[in-house]
RNA sequence: GGCCCUGUAGCUCAGCGGUCAGAGCACCCGGCUCAUAACCGGUGAGACGCAGGUUCGAAUCCUGCCAGGGCUACCA
């Protein structure tokens, strides 16, 4: 069973910033915990090349747009692997594979009769030499930048007919009620969409840095419409010899910030039906982090965290990943610091599960020199993690990743509470209680195990460790079932390093 | 201008018509010693933004106001 995921692409105007880690880190734990189930998953990400901005950008930097395109998109990329987010591939809109890809399927569009050439009327500043958008027009119509006074300049353009599409995308929108996630972005398409659609500009004369429209070379496709398309071409090209379209599309879920919302609820899945194309099952919509300073970080703010450093902190993204999942609950705004990192990574990671393992293997290693006891699992325990893997699997389904997070921590706590009300300690000095301690060892070690296997998406390399110290390094999500690691021949921990040191280097 | 969201313990937030309003963190007290001076238990703590209204009953619905944030088609 096949599963594809998507990033929005990152725009290589600038560097990448914590807002777009965020992303990368949660849709690399939506893949992972589906490639835990089996199913056969392709997770894209990539960088959105074209455009004005771009261009712009790279005059400002002496430089040509694709060689800044190149400069940036090399940041995105070398990003990824310090996060431990690993995609199966990376597209670049710059791809020639995906430029003959988006001409090819807008000249269907074209062809099916949803484009036309109109005129494009806006205020138009000649020493930018750019269109400005009305709203962010000084007063008397002057340009934000130079403030001097825009002239009204016409634009010959085609036009996508978005507006044909209107009841189309009523009727998909009730058709598929979990097409956008969470409500709250629902209910903003719907709004958007019950306020009547207009046709929008696909293409640009004046601007060179794009892909070129088929039927009138003078023309570039206006830069969303390429952009949005990376989603569809990339299947086609990136295994070199296999075209993956027909495996993956239409995509499972497209994880997207919420600014973007319209082009991928209203104009996405329009352009694909113009197409003859099926739209994406379900579009996943994250909130912004905030900044410490309250404002929310952003590329023209400039007051993005990097997280190169939150990383370097703690010597690996796993206090990161963790922390991004668990301090802002998944599909709201937050405010995110380093200092909050700091405090969530002692308290859960250091003292709660650090410690719990810490403990765990200590007691096996100390009281049973490594064996752990083949007795039977504590039934108080078993109860409390039946159906633990369901409820995780059903809200990472539903993208609620903090909620998996959260069900998973709920046993972390049990196990810390289990050991206080076993008091193995005690077991171990009671000639009379060889049973018992051997009960209560094998279910610690199992409880942390079936824990650690659930929460490999969100720290995999930590969980990774400690599955192996505990000797049943089985990440499968079969494994993560209570109970499930005890098959198979007796089984010897190690002692670790604590995984999660206190007082990490600074 | 229009539309939307948020405002609940010191902090971050959950609750969204009906047991004395909840969690985590922080604080304080107690317990324990397997463990990363970690862990476990407990206490305290809140006019649920303000003012009206609906209701047998509202943090929870309605109206207005205040404060913060966002969207309004081409910036993530």
């Amino acid at each position: 069973m096949a599963f594809y995921i998507t990033t929005s692409i990152s725009y290589v105007n600038g560097r990448p910033h914590l807002g777009h880690a965020y992303e990368a880190i949660a849709s690399d734990i939506v893949a992972r915990h589906h490639r835990q189930r089996g199913e056969d998953v392709f997770f894209l990400t990539g960088t959105d090349e074209h455009g004005e901005p771009v261009a712009d950008s790279a005059r400002a930097n002496g430089m040509e747009p694709r060689a800044w395109a190149d400069l940036n998109a090399a940041k995105f990329q070398a990003m990824l692997p310090t996060l431990s987010v690993e995609p199966d591939f990376f597209i670049r809109t710059t791809d020639p594979e995906h430029a003959r890809r988006v001409q090819a399927v807008l000249q269907t569009v074209h062809d099916n009769g949803y484009v036309y050439k109109g005129t494009y009327a806006g205020w138009y500043c000649p020493r930018c030499a750019d269109f400005k958008v009305e709203n962010e027009i000084l007063e008397g119509n002057r340009c934000p930048i130079h403030e001097i006074p825009l002239t009204r300049e016409h634009e010959e353009n085609y036009f996508f007919a978005l507006s044909a599409f209107q009841e189309r995308l009523e009727t998909f929108f009730s058709e598929h009620p979990g097409f956008i996630a969470p409500a709250r972005a629902r209910n903003e398409a719907e709004a958007f969409l019950a306020g009547g659609l207009q046709d929008v500009s696909l293409s640009r004369a004046k601007l060179n840095w794009g892909i070129t429209v088929p039927w009138d070379p003078g023309h570039v496709f206006y830069v969303w419409f390429d952009a949005l398309l990376n989603y569809y071409t990339a299947p086609g090209f990136a295994r070199p010899g296999v075209d993956l379209t027909a495996a993956l599309w239409p995509a499972d879920v497209h994880m997207i910030g919420k600014d973007i919302l319209k082009f991928h609820t209203i104009f996405w899945p329009a352009l694909l039906m113009a197409a003859g194309l099926e739209p994406p099952r379900g579009v996943y919509v994250h909130g912004h982090l905030a900044a410490a300073d309250g404002r929310r970080m952003s590329k023209s703010f400039g007051n993005g965290i990097d997280p190169a450093e939150a990383v370097d902190r703690f010597g690996s993204p796993d206090p990161l990943r963790f922390y991004l999942m668990r301090d802002v609950r998944y599909g709201t705004d937050g405010p995110v610091s380093l200092d909050a990192l700091t405090a969530r990574y002692e308290s859960e990671l250091a003292n709660d599960l650090g410690n719990l393992a810490s403990r765990t293997l200590a007691m096996i290693v100390r009281y049973r020199d490594g064996q752990v006891p083949p007795a039977p699992l504590d039934p108080e325990l078993v109860d409390a993690f039946t159906g633990l893997p369901d409820t995780v699997a059903a809200a990472i389904d539903a993208i609620d990743l903090s909620g998996g997070l959260e069900a998973i921590w709920q046993r972390v706590r049990r196990l810390n509470r289990y050991v206080e009300e076993r008091r193995p300690w005690e077991l171990a000095r009671e000639p009379t209680a060889t049973g018992q301690l051997d009960s209560v060892l094998a279910s610690l070690h199992e409880g942390v195990r079936a824990l650690a296997v659930l929460l490999a998406p969100y720290i995999p390399t930590s969980a990774h460790t400690l599955l192996n110290a505990l000797g049943r390094p089985e990440s499968g999500y079969g494994a993560a079932a209570f109970g499930a690691g005890t098959d198979g021949p007796p089984v010897r921990v190690a002692t670790i390093a604590p995984l999660f040191p206190k007082a990490p280097a600074a």
